[in-house]
DNA sequence: TCCTATAAATGGAACGTTCCAATAAATCAA
DNA sequence: TTGATTTATTGGAACGTTCCATTTATAGGA
């Protein structure tokens, strides 16, 4: 073995005593080819020590196995909960997925796009770096490599989506803050560049509207989507002169950054403060006092992400329907009544 | 544009009204050809929507320019930081790395594996999956392909490592607690199917040793090394009948754990229960109260592999030194003076 | 026996690049 | 002018597969 050439199967054909055709028969797992002329070449590229070529083959075939996956920031578990829930489905299905971090910076994101294209991918899932403009991806598109967008969306695009229903988490949450008796909410953490912002803000100021909670008592407080924007946010809550006794959070990092601030200042989160989170990761349960958050079901929604995916491709089509994920908020510690005015609040 | 077949330099050529090797020429940055030519060229390129194709390239190249990424938990921060790292030193060398994850799965490894090897990789930095077998990167290495470990070594092999200091971190750690006036010390989490396991561990006792704790004051309780493990730990850890009051933890995962184990028998760590942690994730700083940790420097370590990879790949080797990385305890709150024997104590 | 049908194996032409050797054109020295 | 040198460009042969169209071997039917 370990010839210093690599082999190809011309070499397991002689070694074998057959023809190149023939392996390369045997390495598909054709059935027409007598079992013990399987076996036989299977011996020899065992011998030789092959490792088959894919750049070679897909240079004839018309597809390759491999997908990419494009993350924004793969260091937040949230987002490696997804990739690892489509590299299940993807494995399953003899499909090779390739991650790849882009670290929120859409001209990473246009390098990574590149070589992705060039290593001739046959799909494409991308979850967008902030600040992506609304044409990266034309190029893409009209080389007809399918794409879906997980947990992100860009404002204009046709491309399917799949994502949570952010709308119905945040009103599902507000409903549950206002219900414990909260009159004063604040939303937290989270910039107007995302389309998922406004969706889950949409929600949080639908709820209030409807259960009659004055704009005057909403308050709205932008910031890093970050354990350190949490904080900050909290901060600036507590500065307000009606300082709200409620928060729901863009997502759980905001959330633990809150409650962060809180301990900092001898408040308890869930007594003093009600505080909920958004994505449920696993932390949320561990944490103490335990988060209540909306859950995404994220791996689940990776493993919808791939189905689609895959039905794209078999059906070589570049459209599909955009997929919204059912989501359901998790009750636990952090989202105690209201006790500001004692004997006032009308907690369910 | 956007014409159904894909276009390759031969319709770039005939575009540009030049010969295909004109068009390589200038996809290569060749000096050779006229600038106007390469215009000429670069515009035709634009036209007919040419996406470079790798695996013909490979084909006559020698080299790739792909790495693939092995690791065993994405989903582990600590190990995202780790591939972010990595990443940054490849990008700037003109390498594309493509992540994957292997869940701690053995046998997803060797698919993993196959699969990049397959797509012709220049090099692996593996972060190998628990209970890798022995033989499994033989193939690779008579194959010609550079590996690299990544904080995690096999056994016996002669393949490169890099990692942090696991032995030095620990030493520091305990030497530190001891100094603290703990007398009664535990060890939690992890188990030794894990090679970390044992330098850590291995420190652990040295230290104790050294400083003149007795074989019947140290209590080493293994565990998964997660927060749920650090849990069970303390849990078996307070069961004993001279319970310990301090542990050093396999990671921060299982300090996290230990900590909230004690929040719940309303214990506060740093106060009532010493924790350390280690590799000092990012998390660590901003917990409450703020865990004291190694300190590993992740993402160094993960640049440093990239390096020891390029350079490999530079020199066609596939032999190189091990790489140590310096450790640093960062001493926070969770890491108090001994209180159990009030007055006893001989705190520094 | 010969002919046909089926099964198994094979040669050769792609696929989209790179790179060498060769050509064509422009420049220079004499 | 001629030949030598440099500068730009080009054809063609790889690279390692797949797959179609054939060929060869085997079996079955008359």
């Amino acid at each position: 073995m370990a010839s210093r050439a690599k082999a190809t199967i011309l070499d397991i054909a002689r070694e074998a005593g057959v023809s190149k055709s023939t392996v390369s028969l045997v390495l598909q797992g054709s059935g027409l080819i007598r079992p013990e002329t399987a076996v036989k070449v299977r011996k020899a590229i065992e011998d030789v020590g092959y490792v088959y070529n894919r750049g070679a083959a897909n240079l004839r075939k018309a597809h390759s196995n491999v997908i990419g996956m494009v993350i924004n920031d793969l260091t937040n578990p949230f987002f490696a909960e997804l990739a690892v829930g489509m590299e299940r489905v993807f494995q399953a299905a003899g499909v090779v997925p390739f991650i790849a971090n882009t670290a929120e910076n859409p001209v990473r994101q246009e390098e990574v796009l590149k070589s992705l294209m060039e290593q001739g991918v046959a799909g494409l899932i991308v979850s967008p770096a902030r600040g992506t403009t609304p044409g990266a991806f034309r190029r893409i598109e009209t080389a007809g490599v399918p794409i879906v967008f997980a947990m992100r969306r860009l404002p204009d695009s046709r491309i399917p989506v799949i994502t949570p229903d952010n709308h119905r988490g945040a009103v599902l949450a507000t409903e549950h803050l206002i219900r414990k008796g909260h009159r004063r909410l604040a939303f937290f953490g989270g910039s107007s560049d995302l389309v998922v912002y406004h969706e889950r803000l949409g929600g949080f100021l639908e709820a209030c509207q409807t259960l009659g909670i004055a704009a005057a008592d909403r308050l709205i407080v932008e910031g890093e989507t970050s354990r350190k924007g949490g904080m900050a946010c909290l901060e600036t809550a507590l500065a307000a002169a009606e300082p709200p006794t409620a928060a729901l959070c863009f997502n759980d990092a905001v959330a633990f950054g809150a409650m962060l601030a809180l301990r900092r200042r001898n408040l308890e989160a869930g007594a003093d403060f009600a505080v909920v989170g958004f994505d449920d990761v696993a932390e949320a349960e561990h944490y103490s006092p335990a988060l209540t958050s909306v859950a995404v079901d994220t791996g689940g929604l990776g493993e919808r992400a791939a189905h689609v995916m895959l039905k794209m491709i078999q059906s070589r089509t570049t459209r599909a329907e955009d997929h919204i994920g059912a989501v359901s908020l998790v009750v636990r510690e952090s989202s105690g009544p209201d006790r500001s005015k004692q004997g006032m609040g009308d907690a369910a």
